[in-house]
DNA sequence: AGCACGCCGACT
DNA sequence: GTCGGCGTGCTC
């Protein structure tokens, strides 16, 4: 008797199959429980996938019609493998249903590329190695000795952890620099030593800062205990630490699915929420604020959000990190009397400061506004900000310049005919990069030469407007061509080194393209053979320069006047964090950082300038509130790309036509579709749409139904041009 | 998405 | 006469 397998395969965004859930039927002679892989015929090519429901008979009436003759039996099951546990697949499930994909393409995207090109013969022998090879989860959970001092604030966060259980998440708000990270390694710590089977994970946004972090958790448990998960890793590595964090069967139990030895920690980026932990007791995100941790593509899923659910799903304590938490989550942890659900965990203090009572606010950097209004028109770096900087480099000490925009002018304009570098391809100006005389478009790549004179009309006039980060590392030199570093400068503990020019470095995506060229520039900073550090965001993120005493922040404001009601929040995140980067390390007194801005006395930098998050946050939920934005209504965009813009509108106001008599009712708004702000790239016209609701639940209503109105516009005319179209949920920009 | 089939332009 | 352009159609 041949048994009839729901199975879910890899799916096309737009095909009836991916409406369906991505769920097929195939047969099998065995009777295989669901979370188990195998390879299965689909088309004309062999995919894999997951059995995904318990099986049926060939004999029973098939609950979803399928001709007969079309079914056709799998390849082969990769019963080596114990299958995935039904709190993965309730995951699995959960992300497929909120974020409106189909399961089939979570639950296989969610799996190690590698994984997918392996026949079961492969793939047990790779687990016999693993097998072999395996790591002794024994030696993990006993943690090297000489463990540092916590500070009071440490232990009393670490406490309330300890006593905290599964239900409510936490966030520890901790001023960077408050030790953040020690709090993280020690709560892993006690959760390894209370369940000698529980394993943790620990999120971090970006791939750049895993090596550090993993560095802190090898010195702590040991390399055996650690495993690393992120699109940096070659696929072999990925699908190792897949393989080690999932665990592997008995050598007895290969038949029961029993699991033993699961690698006990997993450091990852937000790929890594999805990572099989079959005993997950503990999730830490760090930097929970962090945009990147939404996936912007295919399922557009929130790492963190999902991070929250998951703990809840397998009963694990959930903890987010952050200086700046998003205002989603700081509105989730207000007191429980007024509704909140995380409970809020306070470091305001560096490590070090309440020992150094000489230094102010808690060891936090001095903010300084430079009132750009009364410098000189057309100063790029204020007189005041230069004259401080030529005196930190006279002492020794370091400046990082912070300017969010790369290349060397954002824009090339011919004075004679009103010429503008645009790209031909894209409703953008190419960028000018002077270093190697391109005009670069960084939307779609395409780049050519910088022609020598205008290209529209002849004249020899054409000059770049707006700098970028080339031209503010050009510009310092210049200004600062002059100033000479102390003799046997005591930054580098080396005689005679001192004494030369002032050595300016720039950091951001142009200069670290080859990989290692950011750890590599960056150790540079650390060996105090850079005076001047220029960068965009790239340097702000976790990056810990002890000796850099100043800080400056060239031109903010264009963040105050965004049309994107989150513009003021990554602001202020974004300067907090730079502003972090001013290390502790200074001879005479406190780090400083300076802003320039012609906004002085605008809360957002006032707020700022007190290291006051708290007063920050309270004004723009205020804001918010009264606007009706999140967190206190629930979005999704739809986009849609085409030949012509007004073909990608057609398409979204007849999706909006058909889904108005289910959307009022539901009380969920639909607004008129409007370009995108970068409305043509790579020649296709993109335009979107906004959905709101103040309840979710009736934003998620209404979009599940709508789904399949989408999906069927594609073979009306208003469906014609469309290439293609994507639900966002909780979208990030807008 | 792949990978087919299917019907019109420049090459051995 | 073929090789191959990418338009639409299907996958248990």
């Amino acid at each position: 008797m041949a048994h009839l397998l729901p199975i879910l395969v890899p799916t096309p965004a737009h095909s009836k199959i991916h409406l369906a859930g991505g769920m097929l039927s195939w047969l099998s002679e065995q009777t295989l429980s669901p979370g188990m892989l195998v390879r299965v015929p689909l088309g004309k090519r062999e995919v894999l996938g997951m059995v995904w429901d318990r099986p049926t008979e060939t004999r029973d009436t098939p609950t979803h019609a399928v001709d007969a003759d079309k079914l056709r039996p799998i390849t082969e099951a990769l019963t080596a493998l114990p299958p995935l546990s039904e709190s993965w697949r309730r995951l699995v499930d959960f992300t497929a249903r909120y974020y409106q994909r189909s399961a089939g393409e979570v639950a296989l995207a969610a799996l190690p590329p590698a994984l997918r090109e392996l026949s079961g013969e492969q793939l047990a022998r790779r687990l016999k190695k693993q097998l072999r090879a395996g790591p002794n989860p024994e030696s993990a959970g006993t943690p090297v000795s000489n463990l540092p001092t916590l500070t009071a604030e440490q232990a009393t966060a670490l406490e309330a952890l300890a006593q905290g259980d599964a239900s409510a998440p936490f966030l520890l708000f901790g001023a960077t620099g408050s030790g953040k990270t020690e709090v993280y390694l020690r709560a892993v710590q006690a959760m390894l030593a209370r369940d000698p089977q529980a394993q943790a994970l620990v999120m971090v946004p970006e791939i750049n800062l895993t090596p550090q972090l993993e560095a802190r958790f090898v010195e702590r448990f040991g390399a055996a205990a650690v495993v690393s998960l992120h699109s940096g890793m070659t696929n072999p590595q990925r699908l190792q630490s897949w393989l080690a964090a999932h665990g592997r069967p008995t050598e007895e139990g290969e038949a029961a699915g029993v699991i033993a030895s699961p690698v006990r920690i997993v450091l990852g980026t937000r790929m890594a929420i999805f990572a099989s932990l079959p005993r997950l007791r503990l999730i830490v995100v760090d930097e929970e604020h962090d945009p990147s941790y939404k996936q912007q593509e295919g399922a557009r899923y929130s790492a963190r959000d999902l991070a929250i659910y998951r703990g809840r799903l397998e009963n694990a304590q959930v903890i987010l990190g952050s200086a700046t938490p998003s205002l989603e989550s700081w509105h989730h942890s207000r007191p429980a009397e007024q509704g909140g659900r995380y409970v809020r965990l306070a470091m305001p203090n560096r490590v070090g400061a309440i020992a150094r009572p000489d230094a102010p606010g808690g060891g936090l950097p001095l903010v300084r506004r430079v009132d750009m209004r009364h410098q000189p028109k057309g100063a790029v770096v204020s007189p005041p900000l230069l004259a401080a900087m030529r005196e930190r480099i006279a002492r020794g000490e370091q400046c990082l310049v912070f300017l969010n925009r790369r290349g060397y002018a954002p824009v090339l304009h011919c004075a004679e005919c009103d010429w503008k570098s645009e790209c031909p391809h894209c409703s953008a100006y190419r960028v000018f990069h002077k270093i190697d005389r391109t005009l670069r478009c960084h939307h779609c790549g395409y780049t050519e030469r910088v022609p020598r004179a205008c290209p529209s009309c002849g004249s020899p006039d054409i000059r770049p407007i707006g700098r970028g980060t080339e031209q503010i590392e050009e510009h310092l030199a210049e200004l600062l061509a002059d100033v000479r570093r102390p003799l046997g400068a005591a930054a580098t503990g080396e005689a005679g080194t001192g004494g030369g020019p002032v050595r300016i470095a720039r950091i951001d995506a142009d200069t670290t393209r080859r990989k290692g060229e950011l750890q590599a520039q960056l150790a540079q900073v650390h060996e105090g053979e850079v005076d001047v550090l220029v960068g965009t965001q790239m340097i702000a993120k976790g990056h810990d320069f002890r000796r850099i005493t100043l800080v400056a922040v060239i031109n903010p404001d264009t963040a105050l006047f965004s049309s994107d009601f989150r513009a003021p929040e990554r602001l202020f995140s974004l300067l907090m964090q730079v502003a972090g980067r001013a290390g502790r390390d200074s001879a005479a007194g406190a780090s400083e950082v300076w802003v320039q801005t012609e906004q002085p006395t605008h809360p957002l930098y006032e707020a700022l300038k007190r290291h006051d998050y708290p007063a920050f946050a309270a004004q723009q939920l205020l804001e918010r509130e009264q606007a009706g934005l999140p967190p206190f209504s629930f979005q999704a965009l739809v986009r849609t790309e085409a030949r012509t813009q007004e073909g990608a509108q057609a398409f979204l106001n007849a999706a909006s036509a058909l889904g108005q008599d289910a959307a009022t009712p539901l009380a969920v708004t639909l607004y008129p579709a409007v370009p995108m702000s970068v409305q043509r790239v790579a020649n296709v016209e993109r335009a979107q749409m906004l959905v709101e609701s103040a309840s979710r639940a009736a934003l998620q209503r209404f979009l599940s139904d709508w789904q399949a109105t989408l999906h069927d516009l594609r073979g009306t005319p208003e469906g014609q041009g469309i290439l293609r179209w994507a639900v966002d949920v909780d979208p990030l920009a807008i």
